[in-house]
DNA sequence: TACTCTGTTGAATA
DNA sequence: TTATTCAACAGAGT
């Protein structure tokens, strides 16, 4: 479930690799998650180099080798990285393994929305520049998200919630804890939240954000009882606050949960 | 076996 | 320019 706080999770994934070099690249170019990159090049050229640094931005990573090397990765629905042992033998969805001295770096993706890119040069690469602003820095202001907002004023504010352009790293699960917690329910057009409203909504966003990047980030752990989280993927979901049945309907085209009571008004 | 569902996103179309 | 729909993929569930 790679959204903003997972990919922080599984970028740090990667960090077992840092000062460290690459002694050989295992991967298959013509598997879908390196389309629209030269996977041969980096093959060609990323061993003998050190992982010198990666950070996160939204669903976004990029990770820094020296030599001027800077590969980028998305997880798509279902990509994840992990450490694995220097003898480490790919399987069918491996589909990139940085090997190294005492182990290797592995990034796994069975449904191949995912993507690898690939960059040289002494500055970052082209698609890392123009990042859409974090949610969680000081310049993400209630300001700025009503002006996002009413430029897609007819969007369901659900679907609003989605567009990384705006609110980089939030997906589906975090978009209803976020609209739950608001009081708002998933198909209120984004051009009608203001004043107060929307004043909770930023504060909400900016919250769970914070606080599922502190949970979730640091050990994949859930997050705890009194999240929506915990009730959204059950069959039966209860909003946690009055037990009453969650409602599940698809909102921008995903599926989305929310409390008939707590988020009533339209 | 066949059909449906899934946490993403970007291309095509309106 | 913005909104909608659908396909890319594989596996799990019914």
């Amino acid at each position: 479930m790679p959204e903003l706080a997972e990919v922080e999770f599984f970028r740090k994934q990667w960090d077992a690799g840092l000062d460290k070099r690459i002694a050989a690249v295992l991967l298959h170019p013509d598997k879908r998650v390196f389309r629209g990159t030269d996977a041969q090049k980096l093959q060609q050229v990323l061993p003998g180099s050190r992982l010198l640094a990666s950070e996160a931005h939204g669903k976004q990573m990029l990770f820094r080798f020296s030599h001027g090397i800077w590969l980028g990765l998305h997880l798509g629905m279902t990509g994840k990285l992990r450490v694995a042992e220097a003898s480490f033998k790919p399987s069918k969805h491996d589909h990139l393994v940085l090997c190294q001295k005492g182990c290797a770096l592995v990034f796994n993706d069975a449904r191949q929305f995912g993507r690898v890119l690939f960059h040289q040069g002494s500055s970052p690469p082209p698609w890392w520049r123009n990042l859409a602003v974090d949610v969680r820095s000081k310049s993400f202001t209630a300001a700025r998200m009503e002006a996002f907002l009413q430029r897609h004023r007819k969007l369901p504010i659900k679907a609003a919630l989605l567009l990384q352009t705006g609110f980089p790293g939030v997906g589906n699960w975090m978009a209803d804890e976020i609209l739950w917690r608001s009081g708002l329910h998933p198909r209120t057009s984004s051009g009608q939240i203001r004043g107060t409203s929307l004043q909770k909504l930023w504060r909400e966003l900016r919250h769970v954000c914070r606080e599922a990047v502190k949970i979730v980030g640091k050990d994949y752990s859930d997050p705890p009882v009194g999240w929506l989280f915990q009730e959204r993927w059950k069959r039966d979901g209860l909003c946690p606050i009055h037990k009453r049945p969650l409602r599940k309907e698809t909102v921008g085209g995903r599926t989305s949960a929310w409390c008939p009571k707590c988020q009533a008004q339209r």
